[in-house]
DNA sequence: AGCACGCCGACT
DNA sequence: GTCGGCGTGCTC
């Protein structure tokens, strides 16, 4: 029996982050993997047994003994440890942060996040025992008079525990947990067996080593069904499987399918799981009830045993970066499971990434090509309108005139149309016609979008909301409007165009509640005509046989952002969009929108030429540095003391600036500046953008890793080649 | 993160 | 003097 045990406190901090050791009671026998309770200072904490050994490294005179076992077996398993190390070196990220994504939210005590919210009350009775020279308790009680006397917990935490609890005893402040809930989702079984084509039955039987695959499949080319084949022979040998999707194609349609397929064998973990259904899913896999884990990038996580296969659908979506907490690439993590279980890994998509294609190109992924559609059908037709062209010739509209004479077209023939347009909300700005002022949220430096349907500003970022303004508050100015298209305002106008006809819209604002998203797609499916208006979210995997139409309003929305993605992304989009259109025996038509129409990316993407954009796009990121042939990094600096993100980001920079001298031009890029969004949650943001030759990259990193944590106390996320900068 | 310790300004 | 706020440092 061991004597010692490395354990990993379960807190959030970054001066926890490191392991901590504790004698092992001899009664007691503990497995690595196990949560404990343990003593910590005064206190009694949770934490994770990451090793057991004979020897300690710390006085052993000064250490504890384990208090307890939290459950009598090991919640993380041996493969999840070794995760550990590899996240924590990949991604610089800290032990208990990644710890915490292995298990789900409900085995953690009291930590329920997405379902509790501790909120803060002010009790106005109590506010004239509030002592003068206490500033920090007045600053949290003037913070709370601007907010109709109540907020989170976070929202006042900058100001210390101790005023808080200060505040608290007095009675001046009370404590309320605030419970969010969540609604399940319902689910509808029917079975389908499809005969597999001749590209379908080479991809299933090429797909079998311990390595990784790009499946490029052009849209409608059967994917899913090489998914549930190769998942078949998996189980049929004894192994497991992982599948992914983007989240927002977690659609009921293909959950049924592979429930029908696979019954009582799949997990489906997806967001509109409860805490303790996702708790329960996750038993059924940890005990291997459940063989197949499907679910969004979090999936990733499920501990399943013995791995057969891993795939991910839809390779190239943002969603698979993590852009929050413990920031990481599903990539990564995929890779990793695929090669400690020795088996496949299957990237799926119809316009992958350029880093995978790249990938695939220098032979570290294998390429699997589905040219031909299942159903034998063309790909419709995109035709590109120049709106420059309309606006020469009278038409300032939204729509073309092409665009309205297809839809009239359309509504004769007692078809379907969508509609997509690029963006939710549409900056719809309050900006003062007489100052220019434009409204922003207090805590975050963004400007408000307007929402109609209930009125109010609302912001993106974290979602606070206020009143609708109706004098400019810096000019006193009554002529303060909204200004701007978005969702909402292209129904009104196609209103006026087609009086009679069914109009739906389906953008984030619509479909806040999960069966929402349901009733309109089905309240689609069964209206003819009808036009469907909405943003990303109608791009993804429905299949309407009726729509013969796709409109693409202003599809630069996602070109001319300064991101070195923002071509490939529009890519994306379109072929995405099209797919949309003529998916049975109906011939399918898109109308593209634009201000550009001589960019490359239309050219290719007008005729689907994924393999002539993907030169082009590699071509120009290779003479202009960008990845996959270079690597940038972001360092971002949160906090909510200005001057000491500013003082820090200094510092830092100026060390990092010393690195150029020994990597020489190995370092391409080096700056400091604001982040674009400066404050978020009243947090202030700064950043360091680096970019630098792949050869060297893994070093330069490390050193900028060592260089940050020596000088920061406070919060610093790194992220590898950014998705969206704010 | 959360708790103790200790310094320092305000006030009976 | 002493009460209590707030910065600093430590937790195996």
């Amino acid at each position: 029996m061991a004597k010692f045990a490395k354990v990993i406190i379960d807190q959030d901090a970054k001066a926890l982050d490191k392991v901590f050791e504790y004698i092992v009671p001899q009664e007691m026998s503990i497995e690595v993997g196990m949560r404990v309770y343990v003593p910590f200072g005064k206190r009694v904490l949770q934490g994770f047994v990451v090793g057991l050994s004979d020897s300690c490294d710390y006085d052993e005179s000064k250490l504890k003994a384990i208090i307890s076992m939290i459950e009598d077996f090991s919640a993380i398993k041996k493969e999840m440890l070794e995760l550990m190390k590899f996240m924590a070196k990949k991604n610089h990220l800290k032990l208990a942060s990644i710890l915490r994504l292995f298990i789900p939210a409900e085995m953690r005590e009291g930590k329920v996040k997405e379902l509790f919210e501790t909120i803060y009350l002010l009790n106005e009775e109590n506010v004239e025992k509030l002592q003068k020279n206490a500033k920090k308790q007045q600053e949290i009680v003037e913070y709370l008079k601007i907010h109709n006397s109540r907020a989170s917990s976070n929202e006042i935490s900058q100001y210390g525990y101790g005023a808080i609890k200060a505040l608290c005893d007095k009675g001046i402040l009370q404590k309320e947990k605030r419970e969010i809930k969540r609604t399940p989702f319902v689910l509808s079984i029917d079975a389908k067996k499809v005969k597999l084509n001749y590209g379908q039955e080479n991809a299933i039987k090429t797909i079998k080593e311990d390595k990784t695959y790009l499946l490029h499949g052009v849209t409608g080319s059967g994917k899913t069904e090489v998914y549930m084949h190769l998942i078949e022979r998996a189980l049929s040998e004894g192994k497991n499987a992982i599948m992914l999707v983007p989240e927002i194609s977690l659609t009921p349609q293909i959950m049924s399918n592979f429930k029908a397929r696979f019954g009582n064998n799949v997990a489906l973990l997806h967001s509109g799981l409860s805490a303790g259904e996702r708790f329960d899913e996750w038993k059924r896999i940890f005990s291997g009830q459940a063989r197949i884990a499907i679910g969004a990038r979090s999936a990733i996580f499920a501990p399943i045993e013995n791995l057969g296969m891993i795939i991910i659908d839809e390779e190239h979506e943002q969603s698979y970066i993590s852009e929050s907490n413990p920031r990481f690439d599903t990539h990564d993590i995929a890779e990793f499971r695929a090669r400690f279980n020795h088996c496949p890994l299957v990237l799926g998509s119809a316009t992958p990434s350029i880093e995978s294609y790249e990938k695939a190109k220098q032979g570290i992924y294998q390429l699997i090509e589905l040219a031909t559609r299942a159903n034998g059908k063309e790909l419709p037709k995109i035709q590109i309108i120049d709106m420059m062209n309309e606006i020469r010739t009278g038409n300032s509209g939204i729509f073309s005139n092409q665009l309205l004479a297809d839809l009239a077209n359309v509504i004769n023939n007692k078809k379907q149309a969508m509609i997509f347009i690029n963006r939710r909300g549409y900056s719809s700005f309050m900006r003062c016609r007489d100052c220019g002022y434009i409204a922003k949220c207090m805590d975050c430096d963004v400007s408000l979008v307007y929402h109609r349907e209930d009125n109010r500003l609302k912001c993106h970022y974290c979602g606070k909301q206020y009143k609708v303004l109706t004098k400019c508050p810096k000019c006193g100015s009554e002529n303060i409007k909204n200004g701007a298209v978005g969702t909402e305002q292209v129904v009104a106008k196609l209103k006026e165009y087609f009086p009679d006809v069914k109009i739906l819209r389906m953008d984030n604002d619509t479909t806040s509640t999960k069966n929402a998203h349901q009733k309109i797609l089905s309240e689609f499916k069964n209206t003819l005509p009808c036009i469907l208006v909405g943003t990303q979210m109608i791009a993804k995997g429905h299949d309407f046989e009726n729509v013969v139409l796709v409109g693409i309003v202003d599809a630069d929305q996602s070109l001319y952002h300064a991101d070195y993605r923002s071509t490939e992304r529009t890519f994306q989009l379109i072929t995405q969009v099209s797919g949309r259109a003529g998916r049975s025996e109906n011939e399918g038509k898109v109308v593209l929108q634009t201000y550009s129409p001589r960019h490359y990316v239309y050219k290719f993407a007008s005729n689907y030429d994924f393999k002539g954009f993907f030169r082009k796009e590699e071509n120009i990121r290779q003479t202009a540095q960008f990845p996959p042939f270079t690597r940038i990094l972001r360092v971002l600096f949160v906090d909510h003391d200005e001057n000491y993100v500013r003082e820090l980001l200094k510092i830092c920079y100026t060390e990092l600036e010393g690195l150029k001298e020994k990597y020489g031009d190995d370092i391409i890029y080096l700056d400091a500046m604001k982040s674009p969004i400066k404050r978020i949650q009243d947090k202030y943001r700064y950043q360091i953008m680096m970019r630098f030759k792949l050869a060297k990259a893994d070093m330069i990193e490390e050193d900028v890793f060592n260089i940050v944590d020596k000088n920061a106390k406070t919060s610093v996320f790194f992220e590898v080649n950014p998705q969206n900068l704010s």
